[in-house]
DNA sequence: AAACTGATTGACAAAGCAGTCAATGGAGGG
DNA sequence: CCCTCCATTGACTGCTTTGTCAATCAGTTT
């Protein structure tokens, strides 16, 4: 009893192409960088012709434009499952969120460095504003938020705004570290960095 | 007497061509992007011809590589330059290290722009580390030696190495953030975040 | 002024790219 | 069992790009 698994049918529905050709898109981006990625390595990385991505997506710029977006939204909604399992006291939301951008789902050698790849374009192309500068708000403001509410509790003399973006910052930069340094640190590194800054700016919530 | 100022000759020196190429580089990175750099573009932003720019760099990977090597070679005479004047004591040091990160010689929009693109591309290109990975951690240990001394002389409870992590990060996060946002803020606030972040660290030296 | 050296140009070749399209083939419905 | 629909392919086109090279031009030397 060979039980072979039986290989994927020839023809897919249009979604499940169209996820499949993003995924492929993601790993040509984290292998050649932005500006080798081509059609024609995209469709070799899905093992498809490069006809059918233009089928699918039309144009290039589309393509990557809907890959942004998809990764966008993908980390907004593993932010939200986050916050909905944390309950309403300010540190635990913060506590989760952290932890949620170190989650194996999330924090992938190929997905860090799309976003950094698509960091390096967003000033010269309108479309990453497009593409995620509304969910990159939404992310400033829920962060902030939160930072507002462990302030007035912890009353520390820090505006919410900028604990906020030095939150950010760590985060973000501890991504782009992943990607850049000749010789990275592991993840767990990466995540004690983050907690000691939250440490560092609300102490009596988060005790060493 | 009409002293209009003679025209630059229309030959120039090895060094001067090269470097005005490498000017004209850095801003068509930060205007086009790196993925739509051409020679052709960069030979127009400096009104010679696309020919010249081979004859001088060769490939245009070479192009591409000296104009890294020479941004990071920059930065660090300007941080050399800021240490000097800056005495012995770790806390003035650091903070000549942070003024010299928003100084306009180097905060510059095309500047911050084609680092910024730089990064974006440095996972999938080794020449990132080729140029400049031995300036990066140069840089790092520069960092993480005040914040040693810093640690010692204040008796902080936080490992030297991750203050010298997070004070980066949040610098490079602040000219991320000058690149990518919709809405970025001014140079002086991406001071005052950096020199918050310095006070949360080391607050008996940074007093507020 | 004549010759020389090296910077500069522009025409050119070769390769790779995005995008078009007619032909193919497989799955499901009638 | 045929027909229809749509995903899929691969050949083809026109354009852009990098890199080559012979000719030219401007300073400098003799």
């Amino acid at each position: 009893m060979t039980d072979t698994p039986e290989p994927p049918p020839r023809t897919q529905s249009r979604e499940t192409r169209r996820a499949q050709l993003i995924e492929a898109t993601i790993a040509t981006i984290a292998a050649r960088g932005y500006a080798r990625t081509t059609l024609t390595e995209v469709a070799k990385a899905a093992g498809l012709s490069h006809g059918l991505v233009l089928f699918h997506f039309q144009t290039k710029e589309r393509l990557l434009a809907e890959t942004l977006a998809f990764m966008a939204e993908e980390y907004r909604q593993h932010r939200a499952a986050a916050l909905a399992g944390a309950g309403p006291a300010p540190a635990a939301r913060l506590a989760a969120l952290i932890e949620a951008d170190f989650q194996p789902a999330i924090n992938t050698q190929s997905r860090l460095a799309a976003w950094c790849a698509f960091w390096g374009e967003a000033q010269s192309r309108p479309f990453y504003q497009e593409a995620c500068g509304a969910l990159d708000a939404e992310y400033t403001a829920e962060l902030e938020a939160i930072c507002a509410a462990l302030v007035a509790e912890g009353g520390y003399p820090i505006p919410p705004a900028h604990a906020a973006r030095i939150l950010r910052l760590v985060i973000e930069g501890t991504w782009l570290d992943a990607v850049t340094l000749a010789e990275p640190y592991p993840v767990a590194e990466a995540r004690q960095t983050v907690e000691t800054t939250a440490r560092l700016l609300f102490p009596r919530h988060f005790a060493g």
